[in-house]
DNA sequence: CTTGACGTTGACGTAAACGTAAAGCACGAT
DNA sequence: ATCGTGCTTTACGTTTACGTCAACGTCAAG
């Protein structure tokens, strides 16, 4: 028995990855994915799989799907020539500094958070001992 | 001269944060923004602006408007009884918890881009030295 | 007094990302 | 043979987040 590669079908995509059958057909449609078939039935297979990951993390960070398709597409084109890969050194770039300034809006967001977190802590302190409010 | 609060026109902050004009007002519509009227005309306050800069923090972090509402809900409603600072502290743990996966996910997506970057960098080496290909 | 610059309120349009039928094929089980 | 289950395509509907007129008010400058 040769190295059988393990496949999926839609629906235990879509239930491991808790979307519906229309969201990845929507996904192949804008080129996102482009399973195999046997007959007119999809078949994934597990390079399909990690795409889907990589879609649906990406619509957690808030890209939109046309975006989304260059970044997957930045993971599997074979570049062969170096002007390619320069290229796509390129995009990497951009790519990082997208998501760092995200990250610094999530890390400002986290330290507001801290501080009225704090804040609430204390007055919630002092309405437990005296009743009083301190300053908000 | 008392403490005269510097206030600004929709066009300034338009400008200054660099949305459009019907965005601002969007906003207001939802109830995002509540901003005074001298006239028909609205004013905005130093808290209003606070506001628009949370919102479009909010939003490239790829939160609905909705739960931008509440998340700036969040932080100016004033408290009082101690029942509301609980609910409250029980949105920030919320809130937090939803950053601290979106952050995990940025710097997942971070690491991936470091290695496919090593792999691009070696593939160009490897070009460079004999124009041989290394393993992809 | 009219012209601009700036503001206002509707109200319809649009792009993205699916949702939701409707209608039909394929195939194993009863 | 027909029934259910799972898959397919086609196609119109929906929500979000505004864009884009249209039509009008207002106030200082020429």
């Amino acid at each position: 028995m040769t190295t059988r590669e393990r496949t999926w079908s839609i629906a235990e995509l879509a239930t491991e990855f808790d979307v519906t059958h229309r969201t990845l057909r929507h996904y192949e449609d804008l080129g996102l994915l482009c399973p195999d078939r046997r007959g007119t039935t999809r078949v994934f297979d597990r390079r399909d799989r990690t795409r889907v990951g990589l879609i649906l993390r990406g619509r957690r960070l808030g890209f939109t799907l046309e975006e989304i398709r260059k970044i997957v597409d930045m993971y599997d084109n074979q570049p062969g020539k170096a002007g390619q890969l320069q290229y796509l050194l390129g995009q990497i770039t951009d790519r990082r500094e997208d998501l760092q300034a995200r990250r610094k809006d999530i890390d400002d967001s986290l330290h507001e958070l801290a501080d009225l977190e704090r804040r609430c802590a204390a007055d919630l302190e002092s309405i437990r001992a005296n009743g009083s409010t301190s300053t908000r």
